[in-house]
DNA sequence: CCAACACTCCCCCTTTGGGGGGAGTGTTGG
DNA sequence: CCAACACTCCCCCCAAAGGGGGAGTGTTGG
C-alpha cells in the first residue's frame, strides 16, 4: 500500500513515516510540502493513500482535496490537520472525505484509521468528533451576517446601512452574539469566533 | 547528553525522536503534552536540554521556561515552534534563550542547534532571522506590549493596571498603534495586526 | 550638547460599545 | 391553532473607543 504524505514541516514527516514504519505494509512514496506539489505527486506515484495536512504554504487544500476526491475515486484521502476549527471539520465532514485526525490525536489513531479505511469505512477521531459537537452554538443567518461585518471591522452604523437595517437592530444582534458566544467585548467576540472558526 | 521533549502532538514528539536518534550521544529521558508537567519532569530527569513547543495546553510557555532559566542555569533550552509571529520570535530572542527554531526549518537545522549549543554558542534558526527582519514596522517594545493586551480583548483599564501606566496612556498608545497600523477601529487593527503577524 | 525618540499623561469632543430591559412583526412546525 | 423562534426596533444607562490636540519626562546617539 503506498502512501504520499503532504505536510509543510518535516519533522511532521518525520513522525508519521516513523509511526507508519511499524505497518510493513505501508510504504511512502513521496513527501510534499507545498500543496501545489500535491497534485503532481499523485499523478506520478498513483498512491492508494494521501495523508494530506490542512495547512500548507501553496493553494488551498481543501479545493485540492475536493478535485482528487474526483479525479481518482479509489484515492483515499487522510486529513490530518492541527487545527481545531469547527468551521473546517464540519465542511471535511460534509464533503465526505475518508478520514478526519488532529495532530493532538493519540499517534494510534492514525494507524486505526488506516486499518478502517482498508476495510472500506470512514473514520473520524474522537477528538474530532468531540469538536463537531460544538456546531451547535445555533447563529441563526442574520447573526452570521452580523458577526461577520462585525468581525470585518466594520462599526455598528455600517453594518446597518449595509444590511439595511437600523442600528440599533444590529446592537440587539451584537448583544445577542455577545451572549451566546460568552463574550463580553468586541474583541473577545473576534477570539471566539476565530477559534470556532464560524467565519 | 539527556534531553526532555515538550510537544504537545506525540507525531511531532515521535519525529523528532527519530531524527535525535540518529545522534548517539542524545537520549530522551522524558516526554510531556502539557506545560504544567514540564517542570515536574526537568526536575525528575534533571536533563540537560529541554526542547519546548511555544503553543502547548497548560500554563504559559514563556513564563514557564523563563522560570527554568532562572533555577536552571546550566539547562539548555531550545524553542521549538510552528509560530511565525514577530513578537513572539523577538520577545524569546529578547529573553535570551539559546536556542530559536520555527517548524517549518530543515529537521537538520535541530541537529545543527544541538551541535552550536554545545559549543556554547547561540542558534537562532534561518527562517527566525527572517521572521525577526519584519520588527522594521517599528512599533516600540511598550507598543507591542499594549498591542498584544488589545488583541487579547482587555479594555483600556485592565491594559492600564496590568502595565502600570494610566489608562490615558493606553489610550495614547492605541491611537498611535491605529497610525501606524492604518487601522480605524480595534477590530481593524487585530486583522492587520494577524495580516502582518505582529502577533 | 542637542535633537530624536520612547514613554508618560492630560484636555477636548462625538460615536460606539456593552448591559439591562421591553415589544412589535412574520413564519413555521408540532 | 399556538408556541417557538427569527427578525426588527425602541428605551434607559455608563464606560470605552476613536480623533484631535498639547506637553512633560528620560535616555540615547550623533
Amino acid at each position: 500500500m503506498k502512501f504520499v504524505l503532504a505536510d509543510d514541516h518535516a519533522i511532521v514527516r518525520q513522525g508519521i513515516k516513523t509511526l507508519l514504519s511499524r505497518d510493513s505494509m505501508l510504504s511512502c512514496v513521496a513527501e510534499v510540502d507545498d500543496i501545489d506539489l500535491v497534485m503532481d505527486a499523485v499523478e506520478q506515484q498513483a498512491p492508494d493513500l494521501l495523508i494530506l495536512d490542512y495547512k500548507m504554504p501553496g493553494g488551498d487544500a481543501f479545493a485540492t482535496a475536493l478535485k482528487l476526491k474526483e479525479e481518482k475515486p479509489n484515492l483515499k484521502i487522510i486529513f490530518f490537520t492541527g487545527i481545531h476549527s469547527l468551521e473546517l471539520l464540519s465542511k471535511l465532514s460534509q464533503a465526505g472525505f475518508d478520514v478526519l485526525l488532529l495532530k493532538a490525536d493519540a499517534p494510534e489513531e492514525l494507524l486505526r484509521a488506516i486499518r478502517e479505511i482498508n476495510k472500506g469505512k470512514k473514520f473520524v477521531s474522537p477528538l474530532v468528533k468531540n469538536e463537531i459537537q460544538k456546531t451547535e452554538i445555533g447563529l441563526t443567518g442574520r447573526e452570521l451576517q452580523v458577526l461577520n461585518l462585525i468581525l470585518m471591522g466594520w462599526p455598528r452604523k455600517e453594518i446597518a446601512d449595509h444590511l439595511d437595517i437600523s442600528a440599533e437592530t444590529v446592537k440587539t444582534y451584537r448583544k445577542n452574539l455577545m451572549r451566546k458566544l460568552d463574550a463580553h467585548t468586541a474583541t473577545e467576540m473576534i477570539i471566539k469566533a476565530r477559534e470556532l472558526s464560524l467565519v
